[in-house]
DNA sequence: ATGATGGGCGCC
DNA sequence: AAAGGGCGCCCATCAT
């Protein structure tokens, strides 16, 4: 049953319009009556004032999600997909652009009615039963929901993270606090030693200084990259590379940083569902997504809680093992590590198989990758046809669908103008490169949703998770449950793998431990 | 002053 | 550890 909720208003599908005095607790009553789906146009504007009343809703129906999974199916790439512009389309209106991200109060147009929202819902629905594999499309659509409300959720609790224990790590590496606009002393100190050995003053954050400055001291870079630097034997080389991840560190995950994303001893990024072309999910401000290894000491559980921390471990080859239908390589992701299982078919070599697996998705070039591809392509045809299959329709200009039904993007004009001209074939393979990929990146991030969906339902009060990355997710709770939630992720990923895959030899391990700190996990 | 772009690098 | 795809985000720099 569905349920739309908008602008203080619960509608049952079919059912009769109703303004309660209080949405929230009509919405908490109905929630334990009737567990309905609920319908709403953005679960991240729409679910966290839910939130802070306290409500918590196991299904939902994303609309401006779905919508943006149905106009790219449907070869509409980029449409505005808001509630509303799905609703403008659906009478011939004309349809507003997105909305900026910061939203004009004086001037932000009425939030869309309840009835219009379910008009836009039978429309979905109508438009998903057409495609030729509406069952995993529907399975895509709950998911990205769900993943919705596990991202609003998660920006509402937030990860745990130790103010002290995080400033105490930025004064031990930086020196203490400096006042605004002014680099800590030990970066100061790598900057001057910087400028010394150069024998001239140089911003070690600027490229171009720094390129002049090393000409003048007879050494020509191309770049400054630190993979560069390290081939260079020059006494500027070793603090500059200093600098370069302090300063990093600094900027990034500073006490500026701190003061902005830290609040009440947890950090709440706000995280952006399918924000990557792929379906992964990325963030709006915070960089929750690329937390510096050196600071996950900072992540510690509450007193008599804990972390469990798990991730899937090799996701990618298994993911195209089970979509390929590729027995042998199926037979190898049967076991917990498939790179030693593969190892056989490559010379007894671990690491040839890892690098020949790992060329087939991303289209990798170097060192032995072609050889040991002739390799893959005799052992493995069908795993190997999937991903030829899929670089060759991008090559083509065409587009391509993860398991589930996400689509690729199509070229660009400018692609479209660059392959027929001097670069195409490098053009060509680029893009063929990308939809490589993207099918097997698409689908990975399909499972892990599926299984962050199942995760949440089985987890037990007052357990929440608190922290997605692509394929490892972090659950905070009570030790005493820390045993019950590492059952509840073996148990998801069985799920997860059933529903996307139904029965199939492929097993997706995933290693979690319970830890009170983040930096005890692998 | 403000906005756009590219280098560089963190994460998966 | 190699490797490729994907991002976000800072800084410097250059154009407006």
């Amino acid at each position: 049953m569905y349920v739309v909720v908008a602008a203080q208003t619960v509608l049952p599908v079919g059912g009769a319009l109703r303004r309660p005095a209080d949405p929230a607790k009509a919405v908490r009553e109905m929630e334990e009556a009737e567990r309905p789906r609920w319908v709403w146009a953005e679960a991240r504007e729409d679910y966290a004032p839910l939130l802070r009343a306290g409500v918590r809703v196991a299904r939902c129906h994303d609309i401006a999600l779905t919508e943006g999974l149905l106009l790219a199916y449907e070869g509409r790439y980029g449409e505005p997909r808001s509630a509303r512009a799905a609703h403008a389309r659906l009478h011939g209106l004309p349809v507003p652009d997105e909305r900026p991200s910061a939203p004009d109060t004086l001037f932000a147009p009425e939030p869309l009615g309840a009835e219009a929202i379910a008009e836009v819902l039978a429309d979905q629905l109508r438009r998903i039963e057409a495609l030729p594999e509406p069952g995993r499309f529907r399975l895509l659509v709950a998911a990205e929901s769900a993943g919705a409300l596990v991202a609003a959720e998660m920006s509402h609790d937030g990860m745990p993270w130790r103010r002290d224990v995080h400033d105490a790590l930025l004064t031990d590496l930086l020196g203490p606090r400096p006042v605004h606009g002014m680099r800590p002393v030990k970066l100061q100190a790598l900057a001057d030693e910087v400028t010394a050995a150069l024998g001239q003053p140089v911003n070690p954050d600027s490229v171009q200084q720094l390129v002049k400055a090393f000409k003048g001291a007879g050494v020509a870079l191309k770049t400054t990259r630190s993979s560069e630097l390290k081939q260079v034997d020059h006494p500027a080389v070793v603090p500059l590379l200093a600098y370069k991840e302090l300063a990093r560190l600094f900027s990034f995950h500073g006490w500026v940083w701190a003061d902005q994303w830290v609040r009440d001893g947890r950090f709440r990024p706000e995280y952006v569902v399918g924000g990557v072309v792929s379906g992964r999910w990325a963030t709006n401000g915070g960089g929750a997504l690329q937390i510096p290894k050196v600071m996950r000491r900072v992540v510690v559980a509450d007193d008599g809680w804990a972390l469990v921390v798990a991730d899937a471990a090799q996701l990618e080859p298994r993911v195209l093992a089970a979509m390929a239908g590729d027995v042998g390589l199926a037979g190898a992701a049967g076991e917990i590590d498939l790179y030693s299982a593969l190892a056989q078919s490559f010379g007894g070599q671990r690491e040839n198989a890892k690098i020949a697996m790992l060329s087939a998705m991303y289209g990798g070039t170097s060192g032995d990758a072609s050889k040991l591809l002739a390799v893959m392509r005799q052992r493995f045809p069908k795993a190997y046809q999937f991903v030829e299959d899929a670089a060759k329709t991008g090559e083509e200009g065409r587009i391509v669908r993860s398991w589930l039904g996400r689509t690729s993007p199509p070229p660009s004009p400018r692609w479209r103008e660059l392959v027929s001209g001097p670069e195409g074939v490098r053009a060509a393979r680029d893009r063929g490169r990308f939809t490589r990929n993207f099918v097997v990146q698409g689908t990975a991030a399909e499972w892990a949703l599926a299984l962050l969906a199942v995760l949440r339902g089985l987890l037990p009060e007052p357990a929440r998770l608190v922290f997605f990355q692509h394929d490892e997710v972090m659950v905070h709770c009570p030790q005493a449950q820390a045993e019950e939630v590492i059952a509840a992720v073996s148990e998801a990923a069985a799920e997860a793998t059933r529903l996307l895959f139904g029965a199939t030899p492929v097993r997706f391990p995933m290693s979690a431990v319970a830890v009170k700190s983040y930096a005890e996990a692998k």
